[in-house]
Order: C-alpha cells, then structure tokens, then sequence
DNA sequence: CGATATACTATACAGTGCAAGGTATGCGCG
DNA sequence: CGCGCATACCTTGCACTGTATAGTATATCG
C-alpha cells in the first residue's frame, strides 16, 4: 500500500482535523494518532503536519484551545470547535462534494482504462 | 453554485488536464475551455492558471508539444501524452481514489449533518 | 538508567493555484 | 477603415499548505 502523497491531500487536512473534532474536542497528538490509526496504511501524517494546521485553524478562529492537565499528569491542549469552525467544515464538506464532481466528471469518462473498485449509482 | 476553491482544487488539475490530454492531443486555450464547459459553474479557470501546469508536465516529460498551423492560420500548441505522462495519470487516479476512500472514512462517519446527495454502494 | 511513548513547539522549504498583466492576429460590424 | 472581440500564447509574483527537521520536557517501563 502507497502512502498518500503530499500534493493529493493538499487542502484536505484542515477538514480532516476538523471532522474529528466534530466529534467532540481532542488535542493534537491524539487528532495524529486518530487518523493515522483509522486511515492506516494510507495516511500516515507527522506531528510536524498537524500542529501548524491547529494552530492556523485557531488563528482563524474556526477552533479554540484550552489547557488542561490530563489525568496521567500530562499538559495537553484540547481544542474544539466554535461556531466558524463547524460553518467551515460544512463548506469544506460542500466543497468537497464538488471536487468529486468535477473529478467523475472529467476524470470519469476516460477511466474506463482504470475500472473503478465499485459504484452503482453515479455522482458521488 | 458556488465557484470551487483552490485550496480545494490543489493538485488536481494536473490530473484533470492529464485525463483531457487522455482523450487525445489537444492545445491550451482548448483545454481551458473543455474544463470550464464541463463543469459549467464550478471550474472557472484561467489561462494563467492552466498554461504553467503545461509547462512543468512538459518539463516532467509527460507530455510533448509541437507547434502546428490550424485552418483558421493560428498557431497552435498541441500537447500530447507520452509514456510517463500516461503512466501519471493512471497513478494520479490511483491517489484519488486514495483520497476519496480516507475522506469518506474519515469524513463520512460524521457527515449526517449533511447528507450525502446520493451513494447507494460504499467507497467510491 | 536508558529507551520509549507522550505531548508540544518553531523554522524553513517546495509545490501549486491563480491573479494580473502583456503580446499578437484574425474576423465581423458599423 | 477602425474598433472590439475571440482566439492563442506567455511571464511574474503572491499566498497558502504539507512536511521535513529539529528541539524541549516528562511519565512509564524494563
């Protein structure tokens, strides 16, 4: 299996951390581990990538952080999702959807060369 | 309808001029107005965006141009796809399709809030 | 005690979309 | 003829994003 390149998850990342935190707030290590674990073999994504997303998503306001000490005595930042952040990842998710519109559009028509795994029913 | 975004879009017009270029040789002025034709309202590019995408393929020697004279006694440019730019493209193809697979498990598990249009059949 | 996992941070680089601006020519219209 | 429009190409420079690299600190376990 092929890791994810660079110029394929362009983007994406930002609404990749902010899907996880719609499911409740995490801090970074933990948002790291999550997906990894749970797109494994495919994305395997260092710390050095995620922080500095989080910490553009706060400098946008989209999430907000909040020190708290966990109980094995580690520090950790939690962040979660404010009011702009879940408007974003509605965007995100719409946007998203018109990305792979576009793509089975265009790409779709000739990648009969490369038969796809399986979709009955079109437009994704 | 809103327009797509870059952020969006990043790294996929290669692909998608790579797919054009797939159904046989075509020039840049062309392919900017098959695109945006296609996909009527979403794609809106420019020429300043797609005439440096065919000059770095060039460069990555995956396709090949050669001026030629149409009967309106314009000069043309017209790309083609050789070997390696054929074999990207099965390979971009490939990374998409990664990347749909990690948006929708990632993504998908808590995208109730917008349900999907249709998908009646997994991963895309 | 040393290694490992946890947990955070900062800096610097490369690739990419795209806006902005420029050149040149053929064609239709008033 | 002059004007605008569509055609057809090009370059420069910016902003954003992933990520490699490097550094810090502490708890836990063999």
């Amino acid at each position: 299996m092929t890791r994810i390149r660079k110029q394929t998850l362009d983007g994406k990342i930002e609404t990749l951390i902010l899907a996880v935190l719609e499911d409740g707030p995490s801090y970074g290590y933990a948002i790291v581990k999550q997906l990894n674990r749970r797109c494994d073999g495919i994305l395997k994504l260092g710390e050095g990538t995620v922080y500095p997303v989080l910490h553009r998503l706060e400098e946008k306001q989209m999430i907000s952080s909040k020190w708290q000490t966990a109980e094995n005595g580690r520090p950790r930042k939690y962040y979660r999702l404010n009011r702009k952040g879940h408007r974003a990842f509605a965007e995100n998710l719409r946007q998203w959807r018109m990305l792979a519109s576009v793509m089975e559009k265009v790409v779709g028509s000739c990648a009969s060369i490369l038969p796809k795994p399986q979709l009955k029913g079109g437009i994704i």
